[in-house]
DNA sequence: TATTACATACCGACCGGTCGGTTTTTGAAC
DNA sequence: GTTCAAAAACCGACCGGTCGGTATGTAATA
């Protein structure tokens, strides 16, 4: 095996060893020697990959908000109507909420750690303003077409972003009571239902 | 000074001093030591009033439930129609996504250790439970008085308070970008919008 | 005097990070 | 293809320091 291919595989079983670890027990309660252990790996190996701790959960937070930005850059473009799309995206909200559970306590501490680190507060700001940027960016092609109300595009999309971010915590937290079957969709119809143009409860 | 008063003082005191070094630090980076500097206190004055580092925690939790709870029940209540009731409740929402910025750090550290230790799970989920359903309670009563459409109560009240943790997160996390003024009741107005039987924009 | 309230010194465990040394890979000379 | 030295990857003992919690004592109240 070549250099290379060790050393690239080394750091992968850190970093998803890291993974596993700061969802389990969350930043602070996890050692690094819990990491390394999980990883199999020496200390000396873990700190030949990166100089610290916190480089460890920087990297992992980078590489979600590529997977997202990817997510959203497919979701979001397409050539179809505006509604279509937003519908899409907002699906997507629905989807997460299911999906993401297990990795809730890694968006945690994520949010945590932001508090107090201005390097990680960046990084972790992004992928929500970014969130926001492409629905105020949809409904605002929607606003347009006519398909929507005229509300304010950054509103709206602060409105469905918050509903997908409650939804995520609150299924995670208490999926018994908080994430019956299909509620994510069922709660983003009942807003997307408030900026509709003449809803189609009435149209139809 | 009568003992009893000294002591209530103490523990008081620890309280606050509690509740200022978790909000600044977090659970695990606040040493008790840190406690105990900031109430003015010693480590024997502070185990003589808890048990533990956790009790006080969990202490701290069930005091903010308490509160929340006399909230809940003196919006909610009152003899006005459902739909007044409704949006007196949601706008409660708004304020707290404002007012309770400083808070959220704190909410985080509650979310967070419920992940980990059951008994603070329990108590840090209720509050959700019974906000939902204060909400769902409210909803089919507007349903019954026909001022909203026949939606499930348990989803839009899901919704809400989803709607509600998302702008309070997104309003501490960002608020510059997250959190113009009246953000919190123009989203919420947005989803009551979807909820209102023959909404006002299409019958005006 | 008995009990409650508080103070201080201290313990063992653990943690992030370092460091000197060892193994493995590499690339170039032969 | 073999050799070999330098570089990269890896190892694990160790260090200074911190932390939650305890043990033991003193001062104030009842």
């Amino acid at each position: 095996m070549t250099n290379q291919k060790r050393s690239d595989g080394t750091r992968a079983r850190i970093l998803s060893a890291a993974v596993e670890r700061f969802t389990h027990g969350g930043y602070d309660t996890t050692s690094v020697a819990d990491i390394c252990a999980a990883a199999n790996v020496s200390k000396g190996a873990f700190y030949h990959h990166f100089p610290s701790k916190q480089a460890v959960f920087i990297a992992l937070l980078e590489r979600w908000l590529d997977e997202l930005d990817e997510t959203i850059r497919s979701v979001a473009a397409g050539g179809e109507s505006a509604p279509v799309r937003l519908s899409r995206l907002a699906g997507l909200v629905g989807q997460v909420s299911e999906l993401g559970t297990g990795r809730v306590p890694m968006f945690l501490e994520f949010w945590r750690q932001a508090a107090k680190a201005p390097e990680v507060w960046q990084v972790t700001v992004e992928p929500y303003r970014r969130f926001r940027a492409a629905f105020a960016s949809l409904i605002g092609d929607g606003i347009r077409e006519g398909s929507l109300r005229a509300v304010d595009p950054d509103a709206a999309a602060l409105a469905l972003v918050s509903m997908g971010v409650g939804l995520v915590l609150q299924g995670a937290l208490d999926p018994a009571e908080a994430q019956p079957a299909d509620a994510g969709e069922h709660a983003v119809a009942l807003l997307l239902e408030g900026l509709a143009r003449g809803s189609d409860h009435d149209t139809k």
